[in-house]
DNA sequence: TTAAAATGACTGACCGTCGGTCAATTAAAA
DNA sequence: TTTTAATTGACCGACGGTCAGTCATTTTAA
């Protein structure tokens, strides 16, 4: 045997420097050059850690996507009706905290789009469907609750895409600008009528 | 001066080789070196009638969105209600038909996402802008029919996103697996709730 | 009538960039 | 000393895009 690192430690690493390289001069300087300069290694280095150019990609959404779940499941806590925290949800699509990841998020649909293979939608599967079995158990409550009527359930799945709708229709066109007031008055209006008055 | 030839008609068969091309082995294989053989033209050439490879795309689709214009403007003479109306627009994202135009229209989504310009996102505006405003007008003659109630036009906006959302949805993950179902589910739902009895 | 000049269409060799590979090297552990 | 995990960067092939030069046709003027 000779040196063990932590693969998984530097794995990280690596993804972390590439953070910064996208964060500050977007996807298109985002070579494995430059990856590899900017993390102290060799380029050959970066592919004994990732498959490919987009696993890296995927590293650093992972990273990110679980910091802010911890601060989704605070922010959880302090909302109480099921609209808010259906809201809060969809807050990623526009709120400012969120631009970075946003942005990165972005990539992957693009790269998703492009270049489908079951590894990329496994994985992409995997980061929604946790949300997405939070959200339909979010409208279950409200209808237990008495919040809401009972063919509330019909719209669970249709509204967790929704928000996903406008934010790409956002970023495609110019017709969508305010993702924010967008989703918000379909959440009023569609609670409006599901709201038990 | 020497031959003139017919710009748009020469940017219409180079677009139209390259949809073959696009068509048949997918956008891997879609080079420009491919493009200019099986156009039977230079590889210079192609740079005389378009800015850069994402152009031809661009053609490409906007030949097939007028040829589907034509299709849809006779299928919508058949249909009666708000509703059918509306889910004839949803069509674009599940029927067979469409398969073509939408693989196209997810390589098209794809670029502009990974590098948004006015110029793409201006394009992709204007083929969007006439089918939203149609639906628009659709929500507003239900409600003048008495059709529908009238906060209905409350949800025009979100709704035209909806389909796209749970389209893009179910290209990256494998959780909307029926395209056709999932949209129907939410519409009938929806109008369960706006359509006056 | 004719040939020189002008012009637009067209070409493909060439360039720079980039993702990815691999033979060689390093260095710690046995 | 031997073994082997880890590392490296020169190198490769593919690709999008460029440009100096060629060609065919029309214009012009002798």
């Amino acid at each position: 045997m000779a040196i063990i690192v932590d693969k998984v430690q530097k794995r990280k690493d690596i993804a972390l420097a590439s953070k910064e390289i996208f964060f500050q001069n977007g996807i298109n300087d985002l070579t494995i050059a430059q990856i590899a300069k900017t993390a102290g290694v060799g380029k050959g280095t970066i592919y004994e850690y990732f498959k490919n150019k987009e696993d890296i990609v995927f590293e650093i959404v992972n990273i990110l996507i679980q910091e802010r779940n911890i601060e989704v499941e605070k922010e959880l806590a302090k909302v109480t009706t099921t609209k808010e925290k259906i809201k809060l949800f969809s807050r990623f699509f526009y709120s400012p905290e969120d631009a970075e990841i946003r942005q990165l998020y972005k990539e992957v649909i693009s790269i998703i789009l492009a270049n489908p293979n079951s590894e990329m939608i496994a994985f992409q599967s995997d980061c929604i469907s946790g949300y997405f079995q939070w959200f339909e158990l979010l409208i279950e409550e409200g209808i237990q609750n008495g919040e809401l009527r009972e063919d509330a359930k019909e719209f669970s799945r249709g509204l967790f895409a929704l928000s996903e709708g406008i934010f790409i229709k956002s970023q495609v066109t110019h017709i969508y600008d305010d993702v924010e007031l967008e989703i918000h008055r379909f959440i009023d209006a569609l609670f409006n009528l599901l709201e038990v008055k």
